[in-house]
DNA sequence: ATTATCTATAGATCTATAGATAATGC
DNA sequence: ATTATCTATAGATCTATAGATAATGC
C-alpha cells in the first residue's frame, strides 16, 4: 500500500495554486481577484498570467489539483474494504478527513459551475472518478442484498452532496477532531442505505 | 388549516427581488451585478437603489424572503405529523419540494455567507427557525427510542446539507417529478436515523 | 534560446450617489 | 409632502496585455 489513505494529506499545491485556493475558498470564484491571489503568492499580476491563461483556468487546476488526491485516496480506501459495507464506510470516512483536513482543504465544488464548457468538461471528468467507486459500492451492497436502497444515482448524489456540505459549517477548532466525524458519518451514511448500525 | 404545504408555492416575491433572485442564482453574490438586476426588474440603476441601500441589502431580502416561506411551510408539516417519523418525513419532502418547486426556488444558502454582520445576524435568525422543529423530531424520536442518532445537531446539519444540495443537480425537466424525489429522499432520511423502511 | 519576471497601461465594468423631475396623496 | 423615477457621473476596481528586462541552460 503506496500511502495510507487516512494520513492527512500534505499540501501538494504549489504557491500559486495554493494562494488561488485561499483565495477562491474565501470570496468565492467572482469575489476572488487575481490581484489578491498574485500577492498572496509573492508576485505581480502578469507573472501569474504568464503561468495560468485566465481566472477561469486557475480556478480549473485548483478544482481538479485539489480533488485529484482525493479520488486516488478514495479508490485506496475503497480496495481496502472487504464488502460492500466496509468499502462504503472506509470511503465515507475518507472524503470527510479530505473535506475537513488541512492541505486538500475543499473549495466548494458549487464554484464548478463557472467554468466554461471546455474547462467544465475537463473538471468533470475528475469527478466521475469520484462518482464511480461511490456507485460501484452501493450496486454491489443492493445487489447481495445488504442494502436497502430506492435509486442508487439520487443517493449516490446524496452522500456527496452530505461530504460536500461539511465545509460550509466545520470549524478546525471545534471540539470534535476530523477522525471523530469521519467516523460519525460513515455510520449515518450506513444506516442510510439501510445497513443497521448501533449508536456509539 | 390555513394553506397545504404540498402545494407549489406561489412567487410572492415582487419584481425586485424576483429579478434579483434570478440574478443571484445564475451568477452567485458576486457574479450578479446591480445594473442587471435593475435591467430585468424594467428599473434604472437609480430606482433599484431607491429601494434597497445596497446589493448586499438586496442578498439579505432575497435570502430572508425566499426563506421564510418554507419555514412556515416546514412548521406546518412537522405539525401535521403524529409521531417523529411522520413528522421528520412531511419535513423532508416539504424541504425538497420547496427547492424543487418554481416560485420559491433555492438560493443557494451558501451564498450567505457574503453578507455583513448585521446582515448575516438577520438571516441566522430566519435559518434557526428552520432549523429549530427538525432539532426537536430529532430529539423526540431519540428519547422514544424510535430513532438511532449519535449526534443529534450534526445530524440535523446533514439532513439540512441534503435537501440544500438538490438544487445542484435537480433539472426541472427530467424523469423524476418532485413529488417522487420528496418521498425518496424522506425514506433515505428515516434508514438515515435508524428508523428502518422498506424498498419501493 | 528559453523561462520568468517586471513596469505601465488599456479598456471595460462595477457599486453607488448627486441632483433634477414627475406623479401621487393630503 | 411623499414617493418613485430619471440622467449623468464619480471613483474605484477588474481582467488582461504590450513590451522591456533579467536570469538560466545549452
Amino acid at each position: 500500500m503506496a500511502v495510507d489513505w487516512r494520513d492527512a494529506q500534505p499540501p501538494a499545491l504549489g504557491p500559486i495554486l495554493s494562494a488561488a485556493l485561499e483565495v477562491f475558498n474565501d470570496h468565492g470564484f467572482h469575489g476572488a481577484s487575481v490581484r489578491e491571489i498574485a500577492r498572496r503568492a509573492n508576485l505581480t499580476v502578469p507573472s501569474l498570467y504568464y503561468h495560468y491563461a485566465s481566472k477561469e483556468g486557475l480556478l480549473r487546476a485548483v478544482l481538479t489539483s485539489s480533488l485529484e488526491p482525493i479520488v486516488e485516496r478514495v479508490e485506496q480506501a475503497s480496495a481496502e474494504g472487504g464488502d460492500p459495507p466496509e468499502k462504503l464506510a472506509n470511503v465515507v470516512e475518507c472524503l470527510v478527513l479530505s473535506v475537513t483536513s488541512a492541505g486538500t482543504s475543499a473549495i466548494d465544488a458549487g464554484e464548478s459551475r463557472y467554468l466554461g464548457p471546455e474547462n467544465h468538461t475537463l473538471y468533470v471528468q475528475v469527478r466521475d472518478r469520484l462518482e464511480r467507486p461511490v456507485q460501484q459500492i452501493l450496486h454491489d451492497g443492493a445487489e447481495r442484498g445488504l442494502f436497502v436502497i430506492d435509486d442508487i444515482p439520487e443517493t449516490r448524489r446524496a452522500i456527496l452532496g452530505l461530504t460536500q456540505a461539511i465545509p460550509r459549517w466545520y470549524q478546525r477548532d471545534g471540539s470534535d477532531s476530523p477522525a471523530d466525524i469521519a467516523r460519525r458519518y460513515a455510520r449515518l451514511v450506513l444506516r442510510m442505505v439501510g445497513y443497521p448500525v448501533a449508536a456509539h
